[in-house]
RNA sequence: GACCGCUUAGCUCAGCUGGUAGAGCAACUGACUUUUAAUCAGUAGGCCGAGGGUUCGAAUCCCUCAGCGGUCACCA
């Protein structure tokens, strides 16, 4: 890249770039010994990937995006798993709970998987989150901790925390409650008789042998190293070690765990480390500002986004104003879609400077797909479904076919994956409102007219002889001219089950001749009405 | 108790390197259509929470206050 670029880019004031620039700060201009520049996402196992796990790892990609562009040292993403951490409760809807239940303090890796498919528990949600990130296509390296602990690689940061135990330790207090402050210890011994990560205080520590003693469940005095696995670190210090061990350079964290996250900080001092940059994000509300929480099942899923909007659209939603509270409730949806698509629209007619300013920059990392083309918004294509009766992806891009005769599911698959996405949702908010009624007796002999003279169009009948019958089929059926909207309003009522609908000639069209007879036929029989 | 965020049009929000207030939706008007909806074009709408300060100039920077909300203090 050239000088001038990366000038642009220096001076570029949105929120990955002044994060790439505290990186850049941290690593002094040069390259780590390790190579590499390295962002870091943690990852807690005992549950599922969910919203909070995307919005992470998609906003540290676009910090990432970001520092490639104003420095040429390389840049690695590492999601890790702490996967050591002892089971507390069983989660709910897990097949096998007992397995689970028999189990509780114990490593996640060390738990059989209640899934049967994995090693453990652990790793079962290890591949879940894999193939989770997997299918956005994010560039990462996975790590397990169970894994560093075990080969070693933590051995040497762990040695030097004994050392500092105490310091470790006092750093940590000023921060617990009273009760916990009297039982803390940085290190957790995993039990060698049970297998549990215990809580308990530390008797002895003695850094020369690189071990500690500890009382276990059973009253006897017990001896481990703090070495290859035998010690976990809670989870405060255990934060701190893995920015020691792996010398992470940038980590971001919601504002939850601001304060673990300053106390980590200064544990890293104390090891003799440096902290990694990073900002903490605010955290999601529901549409009323109250914060989001599973039990209350307020706020939106990540399942429930990507329902009715494309992975793409939720990254977008990501890259705003991180740092202050954001409402994640379903009416952001369309928007978020929209304002996405007209970024994408907006930056092949931007100077670079202004490329660095469009959102749609950090999503796709400087070049957008062309792909992701779109002639036409989604909130046209939401109303395109629920005024036009579209029930099936085909109709609607009848429909698109108007407006945008170039469009087509092959050279705009981004506007095909919108279709579908308007269908999902048409069928699952305009559908359901929908009441049919059966027709009245003038109603009934003009709508057996209307399906006569359909039978009668010629093959070619064009799109206006349609419009025509169904106005002759009103009008000659004893609809004044002044009664043609109850007329229409009544084909809507009895054939579609909804108040407003499109222009008739149009819908049959588009629905097919042979298909709209069979509609008033099935209307006339009462099929609709009776089954609402 | 400690720390943080928000307050801008009827609604949801953008604008935060200080330079005559913006968008979407809603409203209203018009065009188009042998109904409506949609679509397109346009109009209107704001003491930018309150008070003070810095400045030639503040929605924007600083201080104070108010209202609302959040996080931590058991676990991670």
């Amino acid at each position: 890249m050239s000088n001038d670029d990366k000038n642009t880019a220096m001076n570029c004031k949105t929120w990955p770039f002044e994060e790439a620039r505290a990186v850049l700060k941290r690593i002094g201009n040069t390259a780590p010994d390790k190579g590499y520049a390295l962002f870091e996402t943690g990852y807690g196992p005992s549950g599922l990937p969910h919203i909070g796990t995307f919005g992470e790892v998609a906003r540290t990609t676009m910090v990432m995006n970001a520092f490639r562009k104003i420095s040429d040292i390389p840049a690695k993403l590492i999601c890790f798993s702490d996967d050591m951490d002892g089971l507390r409760k069983v989660p709910l809807n897990i097949p096998n709970s007992e397995i689970l239940e028999s189990n509780l303090e114990k490593p996640l890796t060390v738990i059989p998987d209640p899934f049967g498919t994995h090693e453990s528990f652990g790793h079962h949600n290890n591949a879940r989150l894999r193939d989770f990130l997997d299918t956005f296509g994010f560039d990462y390296e996975f790590l397990s901790s169970t894994e560093c602990y075990k080969s070693g690689r933590f051995d040497e940061a762990l040695l030097n925390m004994l050392r500092n135990y105490e310091k470790v330790r006092q750093a940590v207090l000023p921060l617990l409650g009273e009760e916990r402050q009297k039982t803390y210890s940085p290190f957790l011994p995993i039990s060698p008789k049970s297998g549990k990560v215990l809580q308990v205080p530390i008797l002895e520590t003695n850094p020369d042998a690189g071990t500690i003693v500890f009382e276990d469940e059973d009253g006897e005095k017990t001896e481990i190293p703090v070495t290859g696995g035998h010690v976990k670190a809670q989870w405060r210090p255990d934060w701190a070690l893995r920015w020691y061990a792996l010398d992470v350079d940038y980590e971001m964290a919601g504002v939850d765990l601001k304060s673990a996250s300053q106390i980590a900080g200064k544990i890293v001092s104390i090891l003799g480390g440096k902290k990694p940059a990073g900002f903490h994000y605010d955290l999601f509300l529901d549409e009323k500002g109250e914060k989001i929480s599973k039990s209350k099942g307020n706020g939106l899923t990540m399942e429930e986004w990507l329902t009715y909007a494309p992975h793409e659209s939720l990254a977008y939603y990501m890259y705003l104003r991180p740092s202050s509270a954001k409402k994640l409730h379903f009416d952001v949806i369309p928007k978020a879609v929209d304002e996405y698509i007209s970024f994408i629209k907006a930056m092949p007619t931007q100077e670079e400077e202004k490329q660095l300013q469009n959102a749609a920059w950090y999503i796709h990392g400087g070049t957008i797909p062309n792909s992701q083309y779109t002639p036409i918004s989604f909130a046209l294509l939401l109303n395109l479904a629920s005024a036009a009766n579209t029930d099936n992806a085909e109709t609607l891009w009848g429909y698109i076919r108007k407006h945008k005769p170039d469009a087509t599911p092959e050279n705009a698959p981004f506007l095909d994956r919108l279709v579908g996405y308007a269908v999902k949702y048409y069928e699952d908010f305009v559908l359901p409102t929908k009441t049919y009624r059966m027709p009245d007796d003038r109603e009934r002999a003009a709508m057996e007219d209307l399906a006569k003279r359909l039978e009668a169009l010629p093959k070619d009948a064009d799109l206006d002889a349609m419009q025509t019958e169904v106005f002759s089929a009103g009008k000659e059926n004893g609809y004044e001219k002044n009664e043609l909207r109850e007329w229409f309003q009544a084909l809507y009522q009895v054939l579609l089950g909804q108040n407003q609908g499109p222009r008739f000639g149009s819908f049959i069209e588009l629905y097919g001749v042979q298909e709209s007879i069979t509609l008033i036929r099935d209307a006339l029989d009462g099929k609709f009405a009776k089954a609402a």
